[in-house]
Formats: structure tokens, C-alpha cells, sequence
DNA sequence: CTGAAAGCGCTAACAA
DNA sequence: TTGTTAGCGCTTTCAG
């Protein structure tokens, strides 16, 4: 089978390639008849038009890039969701990268993104992350971009993200109130702006529950094989936490495996409070107190900021900062020991 | 900042566009000289090649759409690692497409795919396709199609799937070994070959142990939204099931909720087992046994053959049947009565 | 070893 | 209302 294309389409109507081409977009130019023709021809022949030749021509492409470090995480898997649903709407496709917490990765990625492949780019950045070089690059190619939840700094563009440090605070707070005296932050980078603000309202709010500075315990878990290895080493440690805070979704599970592990009783022994979006939250054992993000709010007001960005020229990404709150949801594993 | 193509390395380089593009492609034609002058300039003026001129002229587009029904499912994000691993090797670039589990999103994205857009396609079907028309019509263009997971009947391509039959009978059994006299098997498809054929083991165990098939229970679950009540509204029927097999993971989190809003103990009450790839699982209140799908291999596995498929004309997808097995790992859902 | 020229499928002036 | 033509950026014969 051939493949069929305007050309084609041409030929068995006896019309130019361009009378074709009008007709398809619905060109004010032609007349409803031929229209009709061509239509009806197309769907006969089951013609596509092949978008890689309209974006050539065209010099756009249709197309956004996300880039993010994993898939198999429930806030990026739901901002994906929220992404797509505005793309959608917008009539533009969705490629996604998957940086797997690499700068290498995200670096390649984002000379890809220079090709005239995307019209523009969402990301969320790595972990290992902490140059900006690679995306000024970008940025000289003049393609917008949106940051959204994991920023990167001295940049300047859009972000959307959430109130992490104010999260920070009320997650130490929270554990404070439920008797905790040794919380404990658990970070999985040195440089990530929401681990970063999330440690600080962290530290804000022990400081200023009178804990000295150096009594402030926070663990970076920058590697995923170590972590289950390193989480166990804390929990066993003779200064043992009573408190964790989990800056991320993934330090659960291994923090919890441990605790079960070491029969340390959550929430009696140590308490525990996740940042997560993770559905199974209220099943867990014991049900795990979350600090939620609006990870498809988030996505979707991140891909409306970059199509603002693409469509308008005279919008000005710089001055975009979105921050849509999270909220805390109280479960079992921060109880009292009254309960 | 004007787009820096192969034309303007030419006239900065006063030699012609095919040189250039051949130096670039590290032609056997090209002296080495040349070849050096090239690439340098290339990376100093950030060269990047468009990849749609390439892919018109070239009539491949190194890209390939992976089509699924979502990506908030854990099955589903591992398996995109899986194919991402794979891809990577292969140079190629992966579309994510999401039906959200409806059959005219389906149909038009692989309407899409007839675009030239991409060289191959892997699918995981959605819950609502029951026809495999739109299927035929994507291989009507020859364009190379394999399934993974999800299948559809009635069209002659590759498959990499999982043991379904034997995990139904497996799971069933396994019920039936921790004293269950009921148990009921929950689905969200009433096409789904996977949710078929796991069905149809759940049946074929209970029916060899002695349980008259009128007294066998299914439950179908088609609609996100109306899950929570129906899961509730069995659990409260005087002729309550003694044991649950979820057939796909997003039925976990109802079913736990509800035993325990409810108060319903697993596994006293009702044993639960799942088809799932969930790693919350062993933390979950009780820990869950599962049938764990080779999510990650799965996609691996597809994904091979669909780049044999596309790189070896003579390769022949139709005879392609890869089953890979899942493994099932007992857990506290479905201890038995003395523990 | 290098270059000229055609063309992938489509769009957009500009003519007619 | 329709057609002619040039060209998006790249690859690929075919000549030189």
C-alpha cells in the first residue's frame, strides 16, 4: 500500500496540490463543493496528513516536550495527566523524556530539544542537577520553558510550583505538636530547590521551637541503592530520630520496610510524615500522614503558561511564578501516643 | 538568534550542503580534514540537526509510539522503562500516548500514527476496545504493531503478555488453600483479554474444587467513577464474598478502604489478592499478596521485537507470542485463620 | 574526495 | 475560486 498524500489526492481530482491543501485546512479561498470533494476523497483513501512536512514548512511543530526525572512516581505520572489535558485542548502532542535523575541525561535531552522538534519544553529538573548552562542554551534558541515543581535557579522563566518552605514548616510543626523533640529531614538532594525549601521551613520551625542548630538532623539519601541501606543505618543509629519527615514520595516505602524491619512502631517510636501524592497513602500500615502537592493542578498550569509562551510572543514568560499550596492530610503514622 | 542549519556551515565553510551532511554523518566519502572542520564548527555554532527534514526525506522518523490507557498505574509506568531501556540502544524516540482507557481515543491516536510520525507502534489496549478495526486500519499502512499486555483478538501481530490463565488459577487456588469457600473475582473489562483470561483460570480452579458455577462470583467494575460504591455494596451483601482477586492494581485502594470503613478484617473477614506491580504493597495495612507482572521485561520485551520488526523487513511479527510469567508473593491479605 | 540538483510532503505568496 | 511556484532542512543519486 502506498502511501496516499495531497499529491495523490490531486491527481484523482484534477486539482492542484494547493487547491487540496486549502481545502483541507477549510481555506476561506475554496469553494464549499470542492471542499466537499476533497474531504470526502480523504476519508476514502484514509489520507493523514504527515506532520513532519507541515512543520518543516511551517516551522512549528505541534509538539512539547516534558521533561521530568521518572515515570513511576505518582506526582509526575498525575502532572503528566494535567500536561496532557491542556495539550489536548490546544490540539499539540506530548513527547516525553525521562532524565532518570541523570544531569548527562537532561542535558542530552535538552539538546534535543533544540532541533525544531518542540515548540517549547516543560521540566522538572534532576536530582543531580545544579548548573543552568544547558538550559540557557535552550533559552538561546529562544524556545519557551516552564519549570514546574523542581526548578532550577538563575533562570529566568515561568515556574509553577508549590509552597514548599511554608510545607517545610508545617510538616515540622505538625510533628512538634504530635511530641515529637528529634525530627529528622530526609533529602535526596544537595541542591533541588524544593529540597531545599522544604529543609529550611524545616529548620525555621525547630529553631524556633528552641532546638539548637546543631541538634537539627538531616540525612541526604542522593543515591537509590544506598537508600534502603542508609534509612536502616539512621533508624538503628543511638541518637535514633522520632520524627521523619520524607522530602519525597520514594523515601517511603524503604522507611517503612525498615521500621517494620527493625520493629520500630511508627507512630509510637518514630512518626512519620510523607510530601507525597500517593493514593495508597490511607492504606498504608500505619496509615502515612501526607503533605499532598497538586501535581495535576500543577501540570496544568504549567502547560497553560507555556502556551501562553508559544501562541503569544508578547507574553512574557519571565514574570510567571505560579505556587499552588499543598495540603496536609493527618492520618495514623503522626498520632499521639494518647491515641 | 536565526536557526543555525547545514546550509550556513557550508557557506561558512565555503564547501557545499552534501558535504557537510555527509561529513556529519561521518561518510567513508569525506576526508578526515574536512570531516574535523565540520564537526567544529558544528559544536561551536550549536548545530542540531532537524530531525523532520531528516525524517521526510528519509521516510522514517527513528520514533515510536507507545499507546496506553494510562500512566498513573504502576504496571504501566515500569513497563515505559522497560521500552525507554530499550529505545535508548536503538537511538529512537518515544511517543507517549494516553486513551484514558476510552476507544475513540484510542482510534484517533492510531489515526495519528498512520501520520508518517512514527516507524512502529506498541499497544496496550483500553478497557472499552472491543473492535479491531482501528487496529487493522494502522496495519493497513504497514506500519509494525505490537501488543503488550492488553491485547486485541482477531489481529495477527506479535504479543509479549504474562501467564494470565495460570496467575487466575493460581491466585484462585491460593484462595482456596487459605480456607476461602467464596471467593469472587473483581474486573474492570468484559473484553480485556487480560482480565479474561485471568477470569477464566479464577473459574477453572473453583470449579475443579467442587463450587457449582452458579455459585461463583464475578464482579465488573467498567466505571471509575461508580468502583467505590459497587466494591462497598458487595462487601455489604448478605452473600458476602470470603475472598477477593482484584484483577488490575487500581482496584486495591477501594477495596482496602472499604474493608475498613466497613470494618471488615483482612484476612479473617475476606482475603484479598491482586494483580499488581504495586511497591507499596508489603506496607500496606495488611500486606498484600499479589501476582506481580514482569512489568519492566514486558516492555523490554516488546519493544525488541517491534524494532525487529522495524528493522528487519524480513522479519515477521505474526509468529511473535513472548509470555512471560509473573510470580506471586504471599503476603498477610491472605493468611489463613491460624496466624 | 567534493558538488550540483532533485525531491521528501506540505504551505504560502503571488498569479490568473 | 483555483493554480503556479518556491522552498522549509535534509539526504541521496549522479557528476565531476
Amino acid at each position: 500500500m502506498s502511501k496516499v498524500n495531497i499529491k495523490v489526492l490531486a491527481e484523482q481530482l484534477q486539482l492542484s496540490v494547493s487547491t487540496i491543501s486549502k481545502a483541507l485546512r477549510d481555506s476561506y479561498e475554496i469553494s464549499d463543493e470542492t471542499k466537499k470533494k476533497v474531504l470526502e476523497l480523504a476519508s476514502q483513501l484514509n489520507y493523514v496528513p504527515n506532520p513532519y512536512a507541515s512543520s518543516l514548512r511551517k516551522k512549528k511543530s505541534k509538539t512539547i516536550a516534558v521533561v521530568l526525572p521518572e515515570v513511576a512516581d505518582n506526582f509526575f505520572s498525575l502532572a503528566i495527566n494535567g500536561i496532557q489535558s491542556i495539550a489536548e485542548t490546544k490540539g499539540y502532542h506530548v513527547l516525553i523524556y525521562l532524565s532518570h535523575e541523570k544531569y548527562a541525561n537532561e542535558k542530552t535531552i535538552l539538546e534535543d530539544c533544540q532541533s525544531g522538534r518542540v515548540d517549547g519544553v516543560l521540566i522538572s529538573i534532576s536530582s543531580e542537577t545544579n548548573t543552568a548552562d544547558h538550559i540557557k542554551r535552550l533559552q538561546a534558541q529562544n524556545i519557551p520553558l516552564v519549570f514546574f515543581d523542581r526548578e532550577q535557579e538563575g533562570i529566568e522563566t515561568a515556574r509553577v510550583t508549590t509552597n514548599d518552605f511554608e510545607c517545610g514548616l508545617l510538616a515540622a510543626n505538625h510533628l512538634l505538636q504530635r511530641g515529637c523533640r528529634k525530627p529528622a529531614f530526609v533529602s535526596i538532594s544537595q541542591s533541588l530547590p524544593i529540597c531545599l525549601n522544604r529543609m529550611e521551613g524545616f529548620k525555621a520551625a525547630l529553631l524556633q521551637a528552641g532546638i539548637p542548630e546543631m541538634d537539627i538532623q538531616t540525612i541526604y539519601c542522593t543515591d537509590d541503592d544506598s537508600m534502603n541501606h542508609q534509612i536502616k543505618t539512621i533508624l538503628q543509629s543511638p541518637d535514633r530520630p522520632d520524627g521523619l519527615i520524607a522530602s519525597v514520595e520514594k523515601i517511603v516505602t524503604p522507611v517503612y520496610l525498615a521500621c517494620h524491619e527493625l520493629k520500630i512502631n511508627i507512630p509510637n517510636d518514630i512518626k512519620v510524615i510523607a510530601f507525597a501524592t500517593l493514593d495508597t497513602a490511607p492504606i498504608l500500615n500505619p496509615p502515612l500522614t501526607t503533605i499532598t502537592q497538586p501535581a495535576f493542578e500543577i501540570g496544568k498550569a504549567a502547560a497553560t503558561l507555556l502556551f501562553k509562551g508559544i501562541e503569544k510572543s508578547t507574553f512574557d514568560l519571565r514574570k510567571e511564578k505560579v505556587v499552588i499550596p499543598s495540603a496536609l492530610f493527618e492520618r495514623e503514622s503522626t498520632r499521639g501516643l494518647t491515641s
